[in-house]
DNA sequence: CAACCTTTACTTACTCGTCAGTAAGTTTAT
DNA sequence: ATAAACTTACTGACGAGTAAGTAAAGGTTG
């Protein structure tokens, strides 16, 4: 792995575990094993790396969701929400990325990654007109579905200690904290059936 | 309204529009029209006026969740959901707020508010257990349904200006920019509807 | 083949702005 | 008179960004 690619590693746990501002270049060189001026020889600021790591995992992501075939609506739409949580439980650094970035407004997501944001909602919505089609679905903002799917999933993922909190204030609820892929199928299956006709 | 009301009034804005780290103390004192040490004479440091602007909306939320009669499992989750939406709705600072607290973990979220929390958790996990009880609804994750229903909501008011940015990119998309008011019968229904044996 | 640029990939050591927090003094109400 | 509710003017630290220098690798020319 060269240095490029291992300052962007180790910038992306840094900003998904405590965020842009308070992730600062001195530990991202200090972790990665070079100067602070390293990163600026390969990126012009702070935001151009915060930008490197976030392209890249929209990236793939919107190669994995463009994929799938939206011949068959309830089958496609399971398989959007299951590849969707696959890969925020193959990129643990993304979901706390992403839920800080809607948060946020998504006010500095630079162009091409809200492109990519776009096609993936661009798929959703295809699924869903097509579903419409075939009298399964009813007609749907797809904007608001997108959000029963995105949002629930990449909180899942960051109230891990809140979960532990609630469960210690109230003894009396148990086996709350189940494993995100295990929540994936239910959400799906209950998206689906809220979904249908 | 008294000076500590207003810091706290004007604090829940910059926190809202710009998060934790970027809200500046300089910035509240001079809209409020004090100095910024008459903050400090009210409030130990930032984040106790954070906690402050925290607790009170946390406060005014749980009070309406526990006035919900939990006798008739539908209807009670239908107005839990209802009462949240219309919360936000009227709070507008506090979705931003608790957007950026559910992405950051709650890492800094006083035990106060956690625990004012867990009581709406209690709530709904009352709600759920009355109508599995009544064979009207499944076995559930209660904290999983707390998260599809607080985090579609939270986050469709955050991502407004997104919404408009994948609606220029996608030109053949249309109506995604529905009021959050018109989305919040619409998310309950659904969230009945997945829920129900 | 060797003396020479040139580029790449860095380092050390610094500046400079910002912002949380404070010390000490001042006004206002009771 | 004295406590509450401030103000002015400051400090100190942190962290983004930079200037200037360097070591090594590769290419060019006499």
């Amino acid at each position: 792995m060269s240095k490029k690619e291992k300052i962007i590693k180790v910038a992306s746990k840094y900003f998904s575990e405590v965020g842009y501002d308070k992730a600062t270049l001195d530990d991202v060189a200090k972790e990665v094993g070079v100067s602070k001026a390293a990163i600026y020889y390969h990126f012009k600021d702070k935001f151009a790396l915060y930008e490197a790591v976030l392209c890249s995992r929209f990236g793939e992501l919107a190669k994995i969701i463009d994929k799938i075939d939206d011949s068959k609506p309830i089958e496609a739409l399971r398989e959007y929400i299951e590849s969707f949580g696959k890969f925020l439980v193959d990129k643990p650094c993304f979901s706390a990325i992403f839920a800080r970035e809607l948060a946020d407004g998504a006010m500095n997501m630079p162009a091409s990654c809200s492109k990519q944001m776009s096609l993936n909602l661009q798929k959703l919505s295809k699924i869903l007109q097509n579903g419409e089609a075939e009298n399964l679905f009813e007609k749907e903002n797809p904007f608001m579905v997108q959000m029963m799917i995105v949002t629930p999933l990449i909180n899942y993922r960051t109230t891990k200690k809140l979960r532990e909190v609630v469960m210690a204030n109230l003894k009396d609820i148990k086996n709350i904290d189940v494993d995100l892929e295990d929540i994936i199928p239910n959400l799906a299956s209950k998206i689906i059936k809220a979904l249908k006709c």
